[in-house]
DNA sequence: GAGTGGAATCGAACTACGGTCCGGTTTCCC
DNA sequence: GGGAAACCGGACCGTAGTTCGATTCCACTC
């Protein structure tokens, strides 16, 4: 059933998945939350592995094609030449593999604002901090947004990189202004940045990428002056 | 079919369904949004009422008695013994149901909030007419939060009360604020009263219902200072 | 390096659910 | 009573997600 023809037919040529970044997981472990589980397990069967990249590869082929809810998950499992329980073993739901498509790109932004250059990362006042995170959100919601809102289509508190943003953004902001309820407030902010409000705000009402990134910075200005 | 055992069987005793406010109309109309379609059209037919009264009755005792989502439509349309595509020409779709259930209750509360009484109605500074607002939505999630979160499942800012809210916040935001950006800040209001985001809080993450108001209070104060 | 036991994995058939369609029936107005 | 419009409801469709027997792979032995 594999063919020479489809043996490594991975255009998408992240091959080293393997990489990890111990600095990030520990980050994430005292935030208090699990580790997103997209990755491949310590030990994967090569069969697996060159399933879960064709199944990625073709996700975002479709994705990208059509559009990210115009594709079903057989027509992905059927453009990945794999079987339907393969892909859902794989990544448990279609949320699942939606954050698989956007966790690389997810991780790197976690590493800026833990460990980055400011203003995102340490170094800078944390109303700067929370400006930049606020940005830096808004820009991978620009380029990913349809794919951010398919991972959180059930719910967005639950799975994904959420708690560690909420987590983050509660430490900054106790930082700045102590009396704040900063568990509540972090909320309210990531509100603001819910994958389907920006894009109701972009697309429907027509509001501009920079009236977000204003409003953003205003509000967080506003809040801890 | 119809039998004398069902053919009045609504426990909810709300049968004047067809009292109108031309004010909250008005007002409606105003914030530049569409009526919410629950209502039955101006002149329904008696079977198509009776149906009507018995999906609703139906739907109540079926979401109370097994939880929101625990109920299928096909489980709704047999306990009212209709057909499924009655029920759905009705309702539209399942997010439709349960705003028809949630519907008295939130056109009071817009009543209240467009005409009755200081702090909720006019006549409030402003930011006490926010706080007020903020928490009598609260109140409600507290009591239907699961089905108003069924409510906004597609898309909560599309459909349902949404945009009149949000017009409403605004306004008092411009009169608070007018060097603000209301309509971005009331998105960010809003999303802190999200029936998703609420229950969460409530319920897995274990807040009380004080500190989520305390910090709304706390968040509208903060903005408007 | 070939063989083997057993666990991990594969994938097609299956279930359940939301939503649509359309021929037949009921209701209402005249 | 008659005709047209509105309505009814069950069969039907596409999709997300599950199951489980068959298959593949890998570690270990000889």
């Amino acid at each position: 059933m594999v063919t020479a023809e489809n043996a490594h037919a991975s255009p998408t040529d992240a091959d080293e998945t393997g990489e990890r970044c111990d600095a990030i997981e520990d980050a994430l472990w005292a935030s208090g939350r699990e580790l997103p589980i997209v990755d491949a397990p310590a030990r994967e069967r090569a069969d697996a592995a060159r399933n879960r990249r064709r199944i990625l590869a073709a996700a975002e082929r479709l994705f990208d094609e059509l559009g990210v809810d115009q594709v079903s998950m057989d027509a992905i499992a059927a453009e990945a030449r794999v079987g339907k329980g393969t892909l859902f073993r794989r990544f448990g739901d279609r949320a699942g593999l939606a954050r698989a498509l956007v966790d690389e790109r997810e991780r790197r932004f976690q590493d800026e604002f833990i460990r980055g250059a400011p203003p995102l990362g340490p170094g800078a006042p944390p109303a700067d901090r929370l400006v930049a995170f606020g940005i830096g959100m808004l820009e991978i919601l620009e380029a990913r947004g349809e794919l951010i809102a398919a991972a959180e289509r059930r719910s967005r508190q639950r799975a994904g990189p959420y708690p560690a943003y909420c987590a983050h953004i509660a430490v900054l902001l106790r930082e700045a202004a102590p009396a704040i309820d900063a568990d509540f407030v972090a909320d309210a902010l990531l509100g603001t940045l819910s994958a389907r409000l920006v894009l109701h705000q972009r697309h429907e009402r027509g509001m501009p990428l920079e009236r977000l990134v204003d409003g953003w910075e205003d509000l967080v200005r506003r809040l801890l002056r």
